[in-house]
DNA sequence: ATCTGGTTAAACTATGTGGTTAAACCTAAT
DNA sequence: ATTAGGTTTAACCACATAGTTTAACCAGAT
């Protein structure tokens, strides 16, 4: 009795306030939010917003698990394919650095929301749909079938995850001490999108 | 006139409080720390605190640009050697995660401060006693010199500093989805200090 | 017409925080 | 003995913030 009744406003207040409270608190973490800027970027006034969420505490969690569900599902789904090593990938890294350019604070976000409460993450885990160790067993596989240098999966993994995210939240401070602009930033990545599955393979590839 | 007259107290009170300060600002930001806390931290109180620097801010500045020194002065230096380009890798791998180690808020500290704030880059910038650009001419000539894939300085830069920092600031989560204890999270980077250098030599060798 | 739930406005509480102040204390230098 | 700088204590101010409350408003459902 109280869904979908909506046909001009595209979004209900709900959503409006979620995704005024993600670019605050991506921007600004739990500590550096407001709840009067998150009701102002939603258009609404306080009261409304604790409403819905009573606490700011509760709308932060939302926030962060949504976050942290997005950012993982996505990773973990990208590997989801029976092409041969190198095609994968090249499709995992591709798709991935595509994800963290349009949501270029999550990373940053989790990661220092995370070393700030790092007890957080057992809860917060659950709400991601997607098994790691799931994951593993198929790199695994893909990774003894080729002509590879003995390779540590979680090593791998670990190291792809680390040249595709790093740049991302080392923004920053690679614009400054390359002097990029942003779009020779951008174009920066994108030549990152091409090399590193380049770099990735040759690393682990028998002589 | 009023210098080194303490024999017994090994830090003077200004150490004791930006020591005070560094853990408490490394472990909560700007926003989270509070000055009270500082205080405790320090065994000193408040008054005493505002009585050295001024302000928060005063205190932060001084904490912010003392990390940000370290981590780039020691990441200019370790490359200062005429070894051939693997011996100088092994080197610059093995001593910046040792230093990473010992410091590990540092990185997601500086990260997360600058997100925040990318205008302050600048400024805090200055405070690095080392340039940048000498550092790429040393690793071109190193690079150039031997027979490798071509390889843009600056894209191996990243690299590098992608894999030995990465893994530090997203330890809670690897922690969690590897399941490891903090004496195999330890022996994880302890692994990385070896297969790092062969990992990247690899990548960017002639085949 | 009325009822209901979403919504606003504005005032309000309680608490925490950065920062200040003033008085007293202690100790080492003069 | 006096002075001066570092230090403590404790009270204090101004302000911002999370969260509450109340009354009124409005639109769609009954």
């Amino acid at each position: 009795m109280w869904l979908n009744l909506m046909a001009k406003k595209a979004l209900t207040t709900e959503e409006k306030i979620l995704e005024a409270a993600k670019k605050v608190f991506h921007r600004k973490g739990y500590e550096g939010a407001r709840m009067q800027e998150i009701a102002d970027e939603a258009g609404i006034n306080k009261a409304l917003l604790h409403y819905y969420f009573r606490t700011k505490e509760n709308l932060f969690d939302a926030v962060f698990k949504a976050a942290f569900r997005e950012i993982f599902t996505k990773l973990f789904t990208t590997v989801d394919s029976n092409v041969p090593l190198e095609e994968k990938l090249k499709n995992l890294i591709n798709e991935y650095i595509c994800f963290l350019q349009k949501n270029s604070y999550i990373p940053g976000f989790i990661l220092a929301e995370l070393n700030q409460n790092p007890e957080k993450i057992i809860e917060v885990f659950k709400s991601v749909p997607v098994s790691p160790s799931l994951l593993f067993e198929r790199m695994k596989k893909s990774v003894n079938d080729e002509k590879l240098e003995k390779t540590d999966v979680r090593e791998l993994f670990i190291n792809i995850l680390s040249l595709c995210i790093f740049p991302i939240i080392a923004r920053p401070m690679i614009q400054h001490i390359f002097e990029f602009s942003d779009e020779e930033f951008d174009q920066f990545i994108e030549k990152r999108k091409k090399e590193l599955p380049v770099f990735i393979m040759n690393a682990i590839r028998k002589k």
